[in-house]
DNA sequence: CGCAGGATGGGCT
DNA sequence: GCCCATCCTGCGG
């Protein structure tokens, strides 16, 4: 966890609106995964220092019926827990012992939604960034679930928190028009079977900071 | 450029 | 033990 004595978000150049649980609690995850497309993402990272940049590539992770959901099934345990509150707290675990995954939960309470988000685009000091990572800034530097958690320096110690939080928060932005966004299948989850298809990964069409596109416009 | 293989740890059967 | 919502390195062409 990071030092907690920094002070509050700045009134950054985007500093437009914070978004609020009220964002995060609507019912359906995958709007909000496609809207959370161009909004910022700020993060004091474990070493105090606070970087961010704008989303590029999300995916949905919907309900008890999909197989790629952690909570799939209504499963509660320790780790799944908190995707089970109500929308508008982070969920953080690791991946292949590695990876800590950032994902922000979603809709009411009792629900195990979520959205992972996937890529970032560097907007706000991205030298710090870049230290973190030892790469230039290029797609490498935050494209890719592991790579943007370790760009922000945030681990499962910040499992839990809530948005906004002096810790990580997202600021609005205009969602990109629909025909400049990118709707198709999650990856990695072949063990989710039928629900593999589902075209709940979404990315900004145009952009150099997530992967080249396949897909179908949303 | 592409691909093979290793790393590394929490969570659950 | 085994399975991952992954990334990096090193080697070959």
């Amino acid at each position: 966890m990071p030092p907690s004595s920094q002070p509050s978000p700045p009134s950054a150049p985007l500093m437009s609106r914070v978004l609020d649980t009220a964002f995060f609690r609507r019912t359906d995850t995958a709007a909000i995964a496609r809207e959370l497309l161009g909004q910022y993402l700020f993060a004091r990272g474990t070493d105090g220092q606070l970087a961010g940049g704008r989303i590029v590539e999300t995916e949905a992770y919907a309900g008890e019926n999909d197989r790629a959901n952690h909570g799939a099934g209504g499963r509660r345990t320790p780790r799944t827990e908190v995707m089970f509150e109500a929308g508008g707290v982070v969920y953080m675990y690791v991946c292949y012992g590695i990876h800590h995954m950032l994902n922000l939960v979603t809709g009411p309470a009792g629900r195990s939604d979520a959205v992972l988000i996937r890529a970032l685009e560097p907007t706000h000091n991205t030298s710090i960034l870049q230290a973190r990572r030892s790469r230039k800034l290029t797609r490498e530097l935050a494209g890719g679930p592991g790579r943007l958690t370790h760009a922000l320096a945030i681990d499962r110690s910040y499992n839990r928190l809530p948005l906004p939080s002096e810790h990580l928060w997202l600021e609005a932005a205009p969602t990109p028009a629909d025909n400049s966004i990118l709707a198709g299948p999650r990856v990695g989850i072949d063990y989710a079977g039928a629900d593999a298809e589902l075209p709940y990964r979404f990315r900004i069409a145009d952009s150099p900071w997530t992967s080249p596109a396949s897909g179908r416009p949303a």
